[in-house]
DNA sequence: CTCCAAAAATTGAAACTTCAACTAACCTAG
DNA sequence: CTAGGTTAGTTGAAGTTTCAATTTTTGGAG
């Protein structure tokens, strides 16, 4: 409501399309091939991906709904489907009896091996093979910064 | 299952977290202002966006729903929504039966034009305002590249 | 002309996400 | 030490999206 707000001139517009065009898309293309490979959807693939790389293949729940982009309510549900595929295993945390910790089982574990080289191969055929390194630290620096105005 | 899959380098990680979390993360920011603004989500207003541009701000669901990047069915179910809402009116094509043509209504033009304000806003505040005219250019020429790849 | 495959759209059910309400544990001011 | 506010997490219900099945229409092959 405060500013005259100018609208975008046609090299902007055509910018915004093509850029909201990747970021509508992408989801679906990534969560095919994980459905696919391991037969989770790329949410469900994060979460074991970014345990997997936590201290003790474990973490607690809000961290990781962070980590993977999501609510912790989604994270909840998403963790009991996990849990009961014996993917993940939760326990409550020592140290602070409110938290939730959510560690990798060995089936978790064997799920990603699964999943992760088809997952790799993906990300390359969608993003890497086609840039330089420039191009390829171009966009990275471009994203820390407009992900730096989606937090604020 | 084809190549043996080199996984990615600490600068391609870095770049590929930031990326994607920029993917996932900008359709909540996108959806909240809309929603706020005009009490529809983003992608509903994605369709009534589209439809404004479009000839005689009619299209049919099928090339709605691609320029909309959802299925034909999303756009379906959302459709009979906005239709309930007086939003939008179906109605079927004249030289195609099998065809439904979907119309911009008063009622969905005045919602746009209480949401594209600040929609324009938000769209400059997360991404345009903090580029340079190379930069976008930058972003989108490699928003289309990527994009060239997912749909292939 | 008739048959049959393909295209367009809708529908109901299942799966998933969001939202709001709730429980439990922690912390700290008094 | 305890009352009240805050933090973490779960849950059920409501809303949305996907998936598979179905309907209707079109266009072409024979």
């Amino acid at each position: 409501m405060s500013d005259a707000a100018p609208w975008l001139d046609d090299e902007e517009m055509t910018t915004w399309l093509a850029f909201v065009r990747v970021v509508m898309r992408l989801p679906n293309a990534l969560d095919g091939q994980v459905r696919q490979d391991a037969g989770i959807s790329y949410f469900e693939y994060s979460v074991l991906v970014v345990l997997e790389h936590a201290e003790d293949q474990t973490m607690r729940m809000s961290d990781l709904a962070f980590l993977c982009n999501g609510s912790l309510s989604r994270l909840s549900h998403v963790a009991r489907r996990l849990e009961d595929g014996g993917l993940i295993r939760r326990f409550s945390c020592p140290t602070d009896g409110r938290s939730t910790l959510a560690a990798l089982t060995d089936g978790g574990r064997e799920l990603l091996a699964k999943a992760a080289p088809g997952h790799v191969r993906l990300v390359r055929a969608l993003v890497f093979d086609d840039l330089t390194r420039d191009e390829m630290r171009q966009l990275g620096e471009l994203s820390e910064r407009i992900l730096a105005r989606i937090q604020a």
